[in-house]
Formats: structure tokens, C-alpha cells, sequence
DNA sequence: ATTGGCACTCTACCGGTGAGAGTGCTAATT
DNA sequence: AATTAGCACTCTCACCGGTAGAGTGCCAAT
């Protein structure tokens, strides 16, 4: 357990080494912040909290760093969320404002803003329901046997495929096909579909199954497109000055499996949430890069109905409180923006 | 002017050096490669090379490393370029045909096949025309006043945009309107719409108008979605060992500025077009970075109906002759998916 | 319980040194 | 005239030792 006056002395030590990414000494606490206690104090106290597991040592005489569970401890019991200051709140509002079409672009922008906002990167996801329902579809004839199936989803979602026919088939035929199938799935779920189309003539059949197969792959959220951006502010971060650790992060993240890597809507609860270094196991596998980094995820929508997710991956080293606040209230914007759209 | 000496070592030091990545010394080509003179013939030789230009010295006593002059002068007149054996040309074509379903899917794996099989940074944009076409539109009705417009373009190109209507408007009157707008506006140019909808009932012109408006922005290429993938392959070459390079590169790139830092389509030619360092004046502004840096561009498609762009980022020591033959080899490949979906 | 003082430890930096690699030049050879 | 062997010279790199400085740990005094 922690007294006061350590957890005071934590509290300080987080926020000086977020600021300068070096090792923490006994008198510069004691020095820039006036506690009325001396340095040797603040040693005994600190080799305390060490031997608690709240801090390290890189090597026997330099000041201390926080461990996983030193930062943990702070974001849960120390820190006090800040307000994001009305220019930061003005910014990020104007910058959403200077709105661009199509739902891709969006995405973008958010990562984009989010990424500026916080320094660090971000990664954003669309948003969709768990289980979508499908809204409208359109068949267009591109070849003889070809066409073009252009699906809409609820929450404007759109998906296109390319469906190969049986037999020629020529536009009329395809939008007399598109009436009737839009008549009969309208409204319907991927599982609700899949019970409706027996008995199907086999035309339509060849489009249900890719109807089918395009809503169960939106459900599953592997087509969850993910989009990063700023990377470039960890990667400045002087943990990153080796390059090796570079590298690490690098394939880690533009292999794609990026979006696997962090189970995100799992994770994501009610608020915000954040994970410290190793803290969850799917994290722990991905290589020594990601040990040292944390992750802030929040959502945005309306959970049940149309929610995307919000995340900043930085070092762990980061301003936890700001970083917080701004996924908060990006996720708020969002979640205006979103349900103006709404169905 | 390069006698056939010269040219031959020149030829052979840069083998040795794309290889190694280090200063290579008169001795070295002399042993690996049966030349029948000494290193000290070498050494004059190089000597020559380095006044006219083609080699440097990192320092007075290290070995030689080619200039952009020497590369250049490799790519155009020394190379002779490889037929790209036939287990990687199956590599390519078996990846390519674990088809995916969309074309963001598609430029995806691209990207990723040709960042994997050149070892390098890859860059690919979707395949559209100079001035496209309008192949098919749809209105789905989301509230009262909001209508969600799919527009369809000629190569299957799919745009979406919500559009907010003066008046309350269900489904039925708006597929009536769709249908018109079908009959009046399918295969026109945004300029032949412009002058085709003068005189429209107002509810039909907001529809036009952004139809217009998202044709125009098609064809400026503004939208031009880039692909990227592989810039791990690039980081992790010596040249970017020091962080500092590897940030300047992330910066360029990470922006998303990289379209317009490359004028990939103005540059491409008929065939396979080579970068080397700062031989473009349109790189040349781009920082220190990307001076050290080639780039192999190459075209798909048909020229004038539909192409798009291939390209792969690397450092100047790159193997010019295998990537060239991949780009080459890669482009065949999508030209002809391509023209399999063509209209 | 707190603190001043002091010894101890570890790092980072600096300058020197020696081995090794590679060149440039010159004089001898073909 | 071209080529080559030989040698002096240069530059890098890795290693070493010494030192300054920062910071801790501990002990004895308050």
C-alpha cells in the first residue's frame, strides 16, 4: 500500500519523466516542486515504491523510471482528468468542420486530427453495428455476364462486388431481379436472409449468396478497415531513437495485422479505455516494440447501433490525462456527427 | 566518354555494391570477378571513373561507391534487364488470384505483392480514366429529407454521398427520379452533364449538382487513392540505420503528401520509367530523404481508357534490373485483369 | 522520522593508440 | 604506352584508461 506522501511523489516523478524522457532524480523533485521534504527523503522513499514495484532503476546510480505498474496505478487513482482547453476543443471541431464526401475520407480526417491532437498515432474505425441489415441493393450490367452488385447497408455503408452470371443478362433483366430481391431483403440480417432465399430461382440464387456473404463478412468485422495515421510522432519519441526498436513497430503495423494486433471493440468498455505495456495478453505476444508503448481506446456511436472505435498507440511514456480527454471528446464529436447521419 | 574497360568495372562495382551496401575496393572486383588485371589497373581505372563523375570516395582512404551520374548511366546503358524467372512470376499471379472482393481490396494485395517481391516501398493508384463517365446512379432513402446517392462510374468505379433534399421525399418518388436521371445521364462526361441539366425541376438539380460536383473531382485525380506498402523493406536497408533519415522519410510519406511528391501518371511513360536521386526536379524539393532514394514507375491498363500506376520506392542501391522486370511483369498481370472487367 | 554528509557506482566523454583496409604514387616491367 | 608491384600515406574503427559528473545508498546526527 501506498502512503500520501509516496503517492505524491509518483504522481510527480510521471509527470516529470513524461516531460523529459529521462531518468528521474531524487533532488529535481524535490527542487522544482516545493514539498517540504529533502532528497535523501525522497530517495528512501522512492527505493520504497522500487522495491513495491511502482519504479526502476536503469543502472545503479541514475534516477528512477516508472514501471507498467507505476504508470497503471497513476492513471487509475492519480490522475485527475483535465479539461481539453477551449482552443485545443476549437481546433478540433474546426478542422472536422471543413467536412469532405464519402465516409473514407471521414475516417481519414479523424485519424488525422486525433494523430495531430495528441502527438502520437491513431487508429480509427468506422463505424457499423454488430449485426447489419441490409437496405438496398442495385445490379448493373457491366459485360454480357457480368454485373455489378452495389449493396447498401444500414448506416450508409456501402459494398460492390463484381458477380459472375450463369447465362447473358442484360440491364432490364438485372433491375426487374434487383426489384424483386430488394422487395423480399429489405430490412433483413445475414442469418434472417439466409433462411428466406431457399427455393430461389438460380439467378437470384448467385446473388443472394454473394449478398450473404458480403453482410457476414461486414458482421464479422474483419473488413473492420482500420486507418493510421501519425505514426511518425511515436517513431520521433526517443525510445525510438534505435532503429531496431523502429523497425519492430514498423512491421508490426504495416503488415496490416495492425487491426489484429488490438482486439479494439473488445477492449473498448463503457469510457475510455487504456492499456499499459504488457497489460493485456493479446498486447504480450506482439514482440518486445509494443512492451514499451500503451494504448487509449474510446468509442464513438451508439453502442448497439452504430459504433466505431477511436485509439492512440504511444509510447508509454505519454500525457495520459490530455491524451484521455481528447479521446473523449473527439468520440463525442463523432458520435454528433454520426447520429445526425443516423437511420 | 567510357571505354569498355571502365564501363565493365563500373558495371561490376555497382553489382558489388547493391549487394554489400559498403565501399567497394579496387581488390575486391578484381578477385571476385576473373578480370585478368591488377587492382592497381583497377585503381587508375576507378580513378578515371571518379573525375568523370561515376564513383565517389566516402573518405580518401575507402573504397568506391557509384553517384546517381554512375547509377544512371548503369540503368541506361550497362543493365541489361532480366527476364524475371518463372517460380516469381507464379509467386506473383498466385497471389493475385486468392481474388478479393472490391477494389480497395485489390490495390491492397497489389501494393503488398509488389512491395514483397521487389523488397522495397510500393506504391500503387487505381486504374481510372481521363475524363469518366457516368455508368449508373441510385437514391436510397435514409430520413425524410436525406437521400444516400451511389453513384456508379464507368470501371466499376463506386462513389457515395449523402445529399440533403429541400422537400420531404419517399423511396418511390425518388427510384422515379433515379430512373430519369438514368435515362438522361448515362455514359456522359462531367462537362456533357453540366449543359445536359440546365432547365431541371429543382429536386433533380441538387441531385446533379452533386453528381457533378463528385464526376469533377474524379477526374482532377485529386482523389487518387494511393496504395502503400513495404516501407519496412526500405527502413530497414543500412542507408536508414540512422533515425534521423528514417524519420525525414516516415515525414514525407506518413503526411500522406507522397501522391503529390511523386507525379507518378506525368512521369510515366509508355513503358517502365526510372528516378534515380535527384534527377527529377519535382523530387528534388523533397528534402534530403528522398535524394538517396529511386523510384521504378510503371503503368497498367490502357493509356487514355483506363491506367492506373505502379511504382516502387527504394534506396538508390537497388537491384534496377530485377525491380524493373517486376514492375514490368506486375503491370502485364493487372492490365490484364483490367481489361477483363472492362466495359 | 528526517536530514546532512560522504563514499561508492555507473555513465558518458575525451584523447590516444594500434591494427587494418584501401588508396595514390612511383618506379620497374612488358 | 600500358600494366604492375611495392610502399608510404590516410582514414576509420575498435579498444583502452582516465576523469568528471550525476545520483544513489547508507550512516550518524538531529
Amino acid at each position: 500500500m501506498l502512503t500520501a506522501r509516496q503517492a505524491r511523489i509518483l504522481e510527480l516523478l510521471i509527470k516529470e519523466y513524461v516531460e523529459s524522457a529521462e531518468p528521474v532524480a531524487s533532488k529535481s523533485i524535490g527542487h522544482k516542486y516545493t514539498l517540504n521534504i529533502s532528497s535523501a527523503t525522497i530517495r528512501s522513499e522512492m527505493a520504497d515504491l522500487e522495491e513495491q514495484g511502482y519504479l526502476t532503476h536503469p543502472h545503479t546510480s541514475s534516477g528512477r523510471v516508472p514501471t507498467d505498474k507505476g504508470y497503471r496505478f497513476y492513471v487509475e487513482s492519480l490522475m485527475r482528468e483535465e479539461r481539453l482547453p477551449w482552443e485545443v476543443q476549437q481546433t478540433i471541431r474546426h478542422q472536422f468542420h471543413q467536412v469532405e464526401r464519402g465516409q473514407e475520407a471521414w475516417m481519414h480526417l479523424a485519424a488525422s486530427v486525433l494523430a495531430q491532437a495528441v502527438e502520437n498515432a491513431a487508429v480509427v474505425t468506422a463505424p457499423h453495428a454488430d449485426a447489419c441489415r441490409i437496405k438496398h441493393l442495385e445490379l448493373v450490367s457491366l459485360h454480357e455476364r457480368t454485373a455489378l452488385l452495389v449493396l447498401v447497408l444500414d448506416e450508409s455503408r456501402v459494398e460492390q462486388q463484381l458477380v459472375e452470371l450463369d447465362e447473358p443478362c442484360d440491364q432490364t433483366e438485372l433491375t426487374e431481379i434487383a426489384a424483386r430481391l430488394n422487395r423480399m431483403l429489405a430490412g433483413l440480417t445475414a442469418i434472417e436472409l439466409a433462411a428466406k432465399v431457399q427455393g430461389l430461382p438460380p439467378l437470384e440464387r448467385i446473388v443472394t449468396d454473394v449478398v450473404e456473404e458480403i453482410v457476414r463478412g461486414v458482421d464479422e468485422g474483419g473488413s473492420d478497415e482500420a486507418y493510421l495515421d501519425g505514426l511518425r510522432h511515436v517513431l520521433s519519441q526517443p525510445e525510438f531513437s534505435d532503429s531496431q526498436r523502429t523497425l519492430e513497430l514498423l512491421e508490426l503495423l504495416d503488415e496490416g495485422n495492425f487491426i489484429r494486433t488490438i482486439p479494439l471493440r473488445a477492449l473498448a468498455g463503457d469510457g475510455v479505455t487504456v492499456i499499459i505495456g504488457a497489460d493485456n495478453p493479446r498486447l504480450a505476444g506482439a514482440g518486445q516494440a509494443l512492451r514499451e508503448c500503451s494504448v487509449v481506446i474510446g468509442t464513438y456511436g451508439e453502442p448497439g447501433v452504430a459504433s466505431g472505435t477511436l485509439a492512440v498507440l504511444g509510447p508509454m511514456r505519454m500525457r495520459y490525462s490530455r491524451t484521455i480527454s481528447t479521446v473523449r471528446y473527439l468520440a463525442d464529436v463523432m458520435s454528433e456527427l454520426v447520429s445526425k447521419h443516423q437511420d
